[in-house]
DNA sequence: CTTCCTTTGCAAAACGTTTTGGTTCGGTGT
DNA sequence: ACACCGAACCAAAACGTTTTGCAAAGGAAG
């Protein structure tokens, strides 16, 4: 590798000092230099393939444009990608880089991982979680602008964003009630999460909302897995007066109901429909009819976090706020009208 | 945040210069600094938790810690976050921090964010496809230690890793021969990708070697999506003489074999056994009977880059080398003895 | 022709490290 | 007693920027 060209160098084929290449590069609009030589120190930076060292500038500067990205674990599902993705796109837009790292479960790794961040002066960091949770913030944050990534915390002064399970639901289920249904069943999750409790307030909301009443032989809790999902819709469904729709926590709860639909000679959507909430493409798509569900906006809540944290950063008292963010359906086969 | 904690208030602190302080934090086994010394200078810095500043150190030393992971695409699929959390690990471990960037299919906008890391002054880059592909390396990374991450080129100076194809098909091949099968069918993918021939030559390869013969009314290719797997499924099960196994070209191919076999009243594996490759536990393990399959290692192959840059690294003039990892075999429940 | 701005440019300091070349000091060999 | 040596430490330079305080040049006003 030939030595790097730096600031100087430019100077030197410009014939100009290293300050005036300095304030052309940097002073969109400054008084300082003419805007003839300003092009003329562009064109010839332009020429050498001149890139600023940013380790010197943000030494001096006092800010790295870097942002750390602390994420709880990166699993078997795409959300974690599609958050990542949401992260560096905002922060590409606005100049800036993001260093990710996870710590699994291992809050001393995580506290180590915290270090090295900041030895690296990230000017702020995400902390995210991969399932909408409840946290406390590590206190090796403290003094860092944070904000906090499908997770809240009780500290009303740092900013969050999750998305809004209540709303989800009521999504999932509205599209049940506007195909028709009425007798709609649900398949919650035992653990007590907040998308648990949200998932069903929004179902029950969405009957009221409609008066529909609703039959709590209709309701089954299962683990929020596929297996966990077909046992559940197969005593959903096997039962007299059964549901002419299942609206699941997930979409592998979802994959779930559909086997037991096969498994009961059913077919969907015409003896019974069935909505999911994820979208995960990989399951959604691949069922057969593909699966109606509700986005969980991972690569949305990526970018605003990061949206966030910078404004923070150039702003250091805009208010927090704590978003739950709307999930749209996706509309897919899964949703007809009921069987008449 | 109070003002951060530097080299020189250690110093002072401790009663000595700063350049006791770096030698005694740093000279592991320096001549030096007396023992006793590095050791109280040592306490003084944890007690004051100090944590050196790597723009600074980076500067210095022309070297900033950091690699740089260029990714194509950060999909649907769980790989890539599969591919970071090994390229994270492994750097940790070596004291190192990872950025990632992300160009989808723009080859300006990868310009662009190779420029951001050559910024950053990157020490390395591990330049990341998400599917085995032959590709070129951006010129911008002339200059920077490169390893290719599930890509290969054609400079023989440049090192790369990506899963053994043709092993992977054998692995699965053979674990349908072992459970006694013979009229093993297998669904190729269309796409002219190096996947696509590896796999096809690791089957016939297994097949060859255990003296069985292929019949060509077995071989059939689809798009590799869950669709195309139906319909190929289809038309392999139902001719005469039809295959009692397949070896599909990916997992949601095989999930399309599954509905295939559920369609035509066929349970897996009495009737039909099933082998797929990628190990998607978003899909094997939801399918029921589970999903035998082989596994794309990513997290490994994302370790063994991040390893293979900082070997690089520390030692410039180590042969380069082009690795092809084995992939393992995960038995679920989609294999069985053939019916008699 | 002087005075006083305005415009344009430069030299030097600073950011927080690491490392080079000393300097001091207590001892050791002759 | 003399020079010399090694151990322990330190002052200062360097890394590549940004920015402050000045200086030079040129033009307008008096």
């Amino acid at each position: 590798m030939t030595t790097r060209v730096g600031i100087r160098e430019v100077a030197k084929a410009a014939g100009v000092s290293v300050t005036t290449v300095s304030h052309a590069l940097n002073d969109a609009t400054s008084s300082r230099v003419k805007a003839e030589t300003q092009q003329h120190v562009r064109d010839v930076a332009r020429n050498l393939g001149y890139a600023p060292n940013r380790l010197a500038s943000g030494l001096r500067n006092q800010r790295s444009q870097i942002l750390g990205l602390v994420s709880d674990e990166i699993t078997t599902t795409p959300f974690a990608g599609a958050m990542i993705r949401g992260a560096q796109d905002a922060a590409y837009e606005r100049g800036y880089v993001v260093m990710v790292v996870n710590s699994g479960l291992d809050s001393e790794l995580e506290h180590r991982e915290i270090t090295m961040l900041q030895q690296h002066q990230v000017d702020g960091v995400v902390y995210a979680r991969l399932y909408h949770q409840g946290v406390e913030l590590p206190p090796a944050l403290s003094g860092i602008p944070t904000v906090l990534l499908d997770a809240v915390t009780g500290d009303p002064s740092v900013s969050s964003i999750v998305p809004d399970e209540v709303n989800a639901a009521e999504t999932a289920v509205e599209a049940l009630i506007r195909a028709g249904h009425t007798r709609i069943g649900m398949i919650n999750n035992v653990d007590d999460i907040p998308a648990t409790h949200g998932r069903l307030e929004g179902f029950h909301n969405a009957l009221r909302r409609h008066g529909i009443e609703h039959d709590p032989r209709h309701l089954v809790i299962a683990e929020p897995e596929t297996s966990g999902g077909r046992e559940a819709a197969l005593a959903l469904l096997s039962q007299q007066d059964s549901p002419t729709a299942l609206f699941c926590f997930s979409d592998r709860v979802a994959m779930g109901a559909y086997q037991a639909a096969t498994a009961l000679g059913l077919t969907i959507p015409d003896d019974v429909s069935i909505v999911g909430i994820d979208n995960l493409e990989l399951i959604a798509d691949s069922l057969w009819p593909g699966l109606t569900t509700v986005a969980l906006p991972h690569y949305d809540m990526g970018r605003w976090a990061v949206n966030r944290v910078l404004d923070d950063i150039d702003n250091p008292d805009t208010p927090p706020e704590q978003v739950r963010l709307a999930c749209p359906l996706i509309e897919r086969g899964s949703v007809g009208p009921p069987r008449t």
